[in-house]
DNA sequence: ATCAGTCAGTTACTTTATGTAACCTATTAT
DNA sequence: ATAATAGGTTACATAAAGTAACTGACTGAT
């Protein structure tokens, strides 16, 4: 709980359940500034959550994945968006 | 989403999941200053997901509930406490 | 009648968190 | 050499949260 009532962590998660992205793409989808991304990134990644992946291609490319403790939030988030479509109609 | 990412919200609504409670009660339960408390009560009121009832006794008592939307709520929190179970063990 | 106690908050002030915009480092292309 | 791109970090400003003291309505005891 003190974990998903840290701002942005829940919509970080979300985002990541479309698949592996990189730094810029999850700050423009989400619209977190890019501290505030680098600094949950990394408690995400302590966290056993999120998994950082360099490609060192040219420019290189750094992908942030969920791992399987973090895939395992899927339902968490289905369970939201369910809700929220049932109720934040009007 | 923006509603559950606000600091408290998640943890006041978990605990009116056990039944209707007073003020000072779901302060000292989930350690949240009262002045905070005060306002994440009445967003959660204006949003209709928790009902503040007066009781008229001596001393007054007012008690605040979970609204069916609030008590709809509950599945996410379970899904949570699941979650933290599986994965927080270490 | 006055003093202390309870409940449900509020207010003034401090500390922490977040946002903004400029900057840094490494690499490659021109 | 200069500029562009990716992935951040830093310094500074604003917003949110914590702390502790206070208000106001009521009651019960002295």
């Amino acid at each position: 709980m003190n974990l998903l009532s840290q701002r942005w962590i829940g919509l970080i998660i979300y985002q990541l359940l479309s698949g592996p992205q990189r730094f810029c793409h999850i700050e423009a989808a989400i619209g977190v500034s890019g501290k505030v991304l680098s600094e949950r990134l990394k408690d995400l990644e302590n966290e056993g959550i999120v998994e950082r992946n360099i490609y060192p291609e040219t420019p290189v490319r750094i992908e942030y994945s969920l791992t399987e403790k973090g895939l395992a939030f899927e339902s968490i988030l289905r369970d939201i968006e369910h809700w929220s479509q049932s109720w934040l109609e009007a």
